[in-house]
DNA sequence: GTCTATAGCGAGATAGAC
DNA sequence: GTCTATCTCGCTATAGAC
C-alpha cells in the first residue's frame, strides 16, 4: 500500500476515534488497531500525536467546506439551506446521542487541555457560523444581525447535542428541531 | 488535621480540577499538589480515582440541590426564579468562557469514556431539568409542556456555554441571555 | 515504507514504616 | 492518618533491522 494511502487511513481512523472516545483517551495503539498497522509505523507519517490531531482538524475543515459548498451549489434558496443545517441533528441523531457533536465536544476537550490546537478546532465551528451568517444575509438581514442569528442557531444546535447526549431521548431531538424550523419560518 | 477534613479537601480540589482540566487528564499528583498531601495518602480515603469522581458528583448534586432550595425559599415568584437560572450564565461567564459548563462538559467527557459514572453525572443535569419543570408547572403549564420548556431552556444554556467557550465573546453571552429573558417574558 | 524491540516517562495503585 | 518507596502498566516516542 502506498504511503499517502496509509497516511489517509490513519487520519480517517483517528478522526472517527477522536470523535467516539475523545482525543486524549485515544492511544496510538487504538488507531493502529483500527488501521491494521504497527505503532512504530506512525512516526514515518507523523512526528507526534499533535500532528495527527492537526491533520484530523484539517480533514474536518475540508469535509465541512465540501458539504457547505455542495449545499450552496444545489441551488435551493437560503432558507432551505439553513433548514438543511438544522436537519443534520436528525440525520446524525444516533451518533449525537452516543458521542455528542463532533465539533462542540472537540472544542470543549481542547479548551480543557489548554491545547495549542484549540483555535484550529474552533475554525470548524467558525466555518458553520460564517456560512450560516451568509445565508441569513442572503435572506435580507444586515451583517450584524445575520451573524447574531447564525450564532443563535449554533447555540441551539450545540445545546440539543449536549442534552441529547446526556438524556438520549429521540423525541426530544425531533421536538427541538421542529421548534428551530418554526423559529426560522417566523423570522421573515 | 482530621481525616474527614482531608477527605473534604480532596473532593473540593478534585471538583475544581475536574472542571478546569477534565476528569481523565487530572492526575492524583495534580490533586495532591493542590491539597498539599502525598499521593499515597489518597488511598486511605478513596479506593480508586473513580471513587473520587463519585464523591465529586455527589458534592455537585448536593451544592446544586442546596442552591435550588435556597432560590425556592427566597420566596420570589417562579418566573423570577427561572430568570435566576438564566442569570447563572452571566454570573459564571468568565469561568464558562474558559472551561465551559461544569455539568455539560463532565457529561460529555464521561459519555466519550463510556464511564460507569455517566448516569450519575447526568443526574445533575436532571436536577436542573426537574426543578425548571416544577417552576414552569407553577406558572400554569401542563406537566408535559413544563418539561419540554425546561429542556428547551437547558438546551439554550448548554449551547451558550459551548459557543461561549469556543469564541469567548462576552457580548454574545449577554445578548443570548437577553433573548432568553425575552422568550420567558413572552411565554404567558 | 513497515516492522520489532525498547527506551523513558508518568499514570494509578500498593506496602509498610512511623 | 500520613508518609516514602515501590510495583506494574500503558503511554508517546525512538532506534534500527528488513
Amino acid at each position: 500500500m502506498s504511503g499517502t494511502a496509509t497516511r489517509g487511513q490513519i487520519v480517517e481512523a483517528a478522526d472517527e476515534l477522536f470523535y467516539r472516545q475523545g482525543f486524549e483517551p485515544t492511544s496510538f495503539a487504538d488507531i493502529a488497531g483500527a488501521v491494521g498497522i504497527s505503532r512504530g509505523n506512525f512516526y514515518h507519517h507523523f512526528k507526534s500525536k499533535d500532528e495527527i490531531l492537526d491533520a484530523v482538524i484539517d480533514r474536518r475543515l475540508q469535509t465541512t467546506r465540501a458539504m457547505l459548498d455542495r449545499w450552496e451549489a444545489e441551488g435551493r434558496d437560503p432558507a432551505a439551506r439553513i433548514r438543511g443545517f438544522v436537519g443534520l441533528l436528525l440525520v446524525n441523531r444516533a451518533k449525537i446521542m452516543r458521542h455528542g457533536c463532533p465539533v462542540g465536544t472537540l472544542c470543549n476537550e481542547l479548551a480543557k487541555l489548554d491545547h495549542r490546537a484549540r483555535r484550529h478546532a474552533n475554525r470548524i465551528l467558525a466555518l458553520f457560523r460564517d456560512w450560516l451568517a451568509g445565508q441569513f444575509a442572503q435572506l435580507g438581514h444586515a451583517p450584524d444581525e445575520a451573524e447574531a442569528l447564525a450564532l443563535h442557531l449554533l447555540v441551539r444546535a450545540q445545546g440539543v447535542a449536549t442534552v441529547a447526549n446526556a438524556f438520549r431521548d429521540k423525541a426530544f431531538v425531533a421536538r427541538e428541531v421542529g421548534q428551530m424550523e418554526a423559529w426560522l419560518a417566523g423570522l421573515r
